[in-house]
DNA sequence: CAGTGGTCTAGACCACCAC
DNA sequence: TGGTGGTCTAGACCACTGG
């Protein structure tokens, strides 16, 4: 029914988010004093809360609570902008973590992308990021060094499109992107410090140079919550 | 902890899905059913059901049960292709039903959004669209009837694209696009028979006309397990 | 260590669907 | 009318976080 009482309760907090008495980070009361305070059992505070976080208007950290979801961040692929500047344009904090970096052999799937050889070496990078202290997206980077020698010497937290520009003189261009609502595979899920199984965006990247050859390939798993994809198509 | 049980039931199910023992459409035992089988309770089923739910791997309809999820579609906005074009392009029979179309006033957002005064009378036009029987979104669109004289007048649950074409000889261009993940309000998620609160895939678009002027607005709210937008950008 | 969310049990009643 | 999912109660134990 529409009335139920988990509705009620969910109205309830979506309210008081909407009109900012609980504003942006702000810890809810515990599951057990929600349920105390509304006479309900924690399994019907959990079904309102759950339902507050697929909208986005909330987020848990795992076993530390619930907290109110920031603004999400806007993304528009074709301005050719770097995370940091995007994110910084809007008002954040950017932060850039490298969890893991190494030359390795391209597996079948990845050479046939990028149009080389399969076992070619390539570079793999592995990144956190996030906004304001939150972590808010993983990726997995995929690099055509044989386009890029000596990169893998780099300071790679920063920003790939700069260090392009700066190093290589190369300008991201052309790219193909695929965007998907799909929930957080457990490894994402961990890395992002969420528990498996909550929803999230799925982003593939491949980035061209302007003659057509693989630069980059990119998997990022996005927070559901903490962005907004925004695109204009002029022909 | 990873081994725990309703992530047990989860990989079952998922590993059934992916070899295809379990096939698109298919109805999967009642939760009850399930729970005997493997010694849990409802509410246990139901968390591993849920999570497969977001992951999009099953659906339910409302106290029907629960089923496999049919392939997404893809979605290029670039293409300007048709929706039943595009989908039957994919192997997917299409079917577009009007819910309600009528001529309005133009609220002060939408007036804005168009470049035209408030009140202007617009077309508004509301549409739920299917795959292969299966509501997939629900569609609310505003247009601009300045520039489509006589458009009400048309049979609309059509496509909207190659009326413009035949009859007005006008076509898609410009367009700005803003996609969000998010969950399905209730009165979308009403339309497409499944309980609110579901995760939703939300689409704003404005279309242009060649020399600039706002053609139409559209507002889709999709399932979030239907569809996968794929974009080519080329400078 | 106390308190939190994460997981789970064993029931219950209701609204709705298909037969 | 019997079976389904939707909602809910009143507990319980565990793993982890924070002070």
């Amino acid at each position: 029914m529409l009335n139920s009482q988990y509705r009620h309760l969910q109205t309830y907090f979506k309210d008081l988010i909407r009109q900012k008495t609980l504003k942006a980070g702000t810890k809810l009361p515990s599951e057990r004093e929600i349920g105390e305070q509304f006479k309900l059992t924690r399994v019907t505070v959990r079904q309102a809360l759950q339902n507050l976080e697929a909208e986005g208007l909330i987020y848990r950290q795992n076993r530390r609570g619930w907290f109110v979801t920031p603004p999400a961040v806007i993304y528009d692929p074709a301005s050719h902008l770097s995370f940091n500047l995007y994110v910084s344009k809007q008002g954040g904090i950017p932060h850039t973590e490298k969890l893991m970096q190494q030359v390795e052999p391209a597996t079948a799937e990845i050479a046939q992308l990028m149009g080389i050889q399969e076992h070619t070496p390539i570079l793999f990078l592995h990144r956190r990021r996030y906004i304001d202290q939150r972590p808010v997206l993983i990726e997995k980077i995929y690099i055509n060094i044989d386009l890029l020698p000596g990169i893998e010497k780099e300071e790679l937290s920063q920003s790939l499109g700069q260090l392009l520009k700066q190093k290589y003189q190369l300008e991201y261009r052309d790219m193909d992107l695929v965007f998907k609502s799909t929930s957080l595979p457990s490894h994402a899920a961990n890395d992002l410090g969420i528990s498996a199984g909550q929803a999230g965006l799925h982003i593939e990247r491949i980035n061209y140079t302007s003659d057509k050859k693989v630069l980059e390939i990119d998997y990022e798993f996005w927070r559901h919550d903490a962005m907004t994809i925004k695109i204009s198509l002029r022909d």
